[in-house]
Formats: structure tokens, sequence, C-alpha cells
DNA sequence: TGTGAAAACTCAAGGTG
DNA sequence: CACCTTGAGTTTTCACA
């Protein structure tokens, strides 16, 4: 990975289409973005390669499965040492309840976002599995009233018409 | 949405393949699961109209990308009221460097996981976006050392073995 | 649940700036 | 020289019985 690889505006465009719709049909993709189907197939496929898709999942709508309840958990963890952070984060991704996990610097050491099936569950969830470990310091939790996922991630910085140029 | 619709452990078989990887063939999946081809294709289809798989996307990694920096900002907005709560969850989602926000019940009102190129990045938008906001107050940052999405949902409780048809 | 037509993907070779 | 296009062979999808 030496970082950033050049994309140009044509695999942006790939990239913005295949974010909101991963069911696109490569022919109809091909349309989109103005390419011949198989050398979109191998846009698709050289993104692939390079890492900047990572993958393509379905995404499940947690409320529609029960689990109706979702919050994002905020923990300290004493000692901040790697094993203990480690073996945290294991922890945590071993938890059926865990959605996402983000390790932070700042007030808090680990975020992380939980869809449970009401209350109840939270509450067991909080106290019967986080706050009974012995590393956890500091335990506040948030309930999530609404939640925005925003799909498309868009060019950071100016962006080549084409593809790069090789050089030097 | 009323609430859980019935799902069986074939479902969530399914579901656990898909959010894995979306990108499986249908006879491949039906294989997994052990149905026949079209019956699976039948499920999916009725996941997907239950409204229990929201979509298939594709997963872009920021750093790949030339945004190497992640951070969760924590902000409040002040009145608290419908009006502004909704005019600056616009304003956020309007911003390329949101990835997704969370309105919670909490010390903070908003959660908002954003991606940049670097600090510089990540300076300007919080000065210059965030914080020069009329309603924004106790603006607070914390940068991502390392992100955890976890990729499967999975039955929140006792999850019937078939859907009906007894096995012998 | 099984089958078949329609459509998709993959891989090759050829053309163009 | 890298990239895009065209075209055939194979696999997959999806409606119908």
């Amino acid at each position: 990975m030496s970082g950033t690889t050049e994309l140009d505006s044509v695999d942006w465009r790939i990239l913005e289409e295949l974010q909101n719709d991963a069911t696109l049909p490569n022919r109809t993709l091909a349309e989109l973005v103005g390419l011949a189907p198989s050398s979109c197939l191998q846009r698709v496929r050289r993104l692939r390669e390079l890492g900047v898709i990572t993958g393509f999942h379905a995404v499940v709508d947690p409320s529609a499965t029960g689990l109706s309840l979702e919050a994002v958990v905020s923990v300290n963890v004493r000692p901040h040492t790697r094993p203990v952070v480690a073996a945290f984060r294991q922890f945590l991704m071993a938890q059926p309840e865990t959605r996402s996990i983000f390790h932070v610097s700042g007030q808090a050491d680990f975020l992380v976002h939980i869809a449970v099936t009401d209350s109840t569950h939270l509450r067991a969830f909080l106290m019967d599995k986080i706050a009974s470990r012995t590393e956890v310091r500091n335990l506040t939790s948030s309930v999530v009233l609404e939640r925005v996922e925003t799909r498309a991630l868009t060019p950071p910085t100016g962006v080549k018409a084409r593809r790069r140029r090789v050089e030097s």
C-alpha cells in the first residue's frame, strides 16, 4: 500500500455508483460511466486489487430483525497498553451486539456502536458484559435517535481527467 | 415495519453470507445454505422486499484513496429543536468528509464519523465548517486509531429451525 | 423444486490515440 | 505503448410449469 494510488475521474464515477448500488450489472455501469463493458470490468477488478474497494456487502437493517435499539458506548480502559487494548477489542468483536468499534485518541478510548433488542438488553450488555470487566473505566452510553450512513465516499482533491500517465 | 418479521435459521444463514460477501453467485449461496437455487433466490428477494436487506454496497477504504485520517467529532447544537437538528444533519450530509452521522441522546447531540486527508484538512473542517456555525456548541473530536467494522449482524434471539416443514 | 430461455460475465484478439 | 473496443464461449439468472 504505497498510500494513494492515482484514481482518475472515471474510477471515481465507478466508485460512486458501486457504493450506491453494488448490484448494478456491469453493462449498465459501463454505460453510466461511458466505457465499454469489458473495460469497465477491468477497472472494477483493478480497484479491488488495489484495495480501494475492500468488498461488496449486503446491508441489513437492525430494526427489521428485532434489534430496534442502537447505542454508542464510550469506554475507557486501564492500563491503556497494547495487550489490554487488543484483548478488549477482541472481546468486543466477539459480542453479537457489536456493530463497529472505534479505537480513538481523546476523552474516550473506545467508541462502540451496538444494536440490541430493547433497553433491558442494553442494560444487560452494559452491566454484565462491559462494566464487569476489570480493565473498564468510565463507561458511558448514548442511545441512537437517528443514524445516517453516508454511502458515497467522494474524491478528496483534484482528480485527473483520465488515467495517470506513467512518468519517471 | 411491524417490527420483527419471522426469519428462520436459513434466512439468517443467507444474511450471514451476503453480509460477508454480496458477490456470491446465487447457486453457490444456495449450496452453502442447503437450498435449491431458485428457492434461495426467492428468499433473498423476500428479504429485500421485507426491508431486512436494505441494499448491496461496495465498501471503499478511505486510506487507499488519500483520506488517511479519520475522526469522530462530537457536537452539541443549541437550541436542540427539530428544525435546528434537521438543518444541521442536512448540512453534515452535504459535507464530503462525512461518513456517518449519529444523532444521539446523551452528553453529545451528534457523533460524526469523518475521513480527511491530513491534520490540516481536519483542522479546516472543524474550524471553518463546524465551529463557525451559530448553532454549534461544545465541539470535541477524537482521532480514530483503529476502526473495526463488524460485518455480520447475527440473530438476536431464539430462531426457529426452519420456517415450515419438519425434517425427519 | 426443476428446467430452459435470456442475459450476464470472462477471455481472447484487434483497433486507436 | 497503454487503453479501449469487438466478438465468441461459458456461466448465471429468472420466470414458468
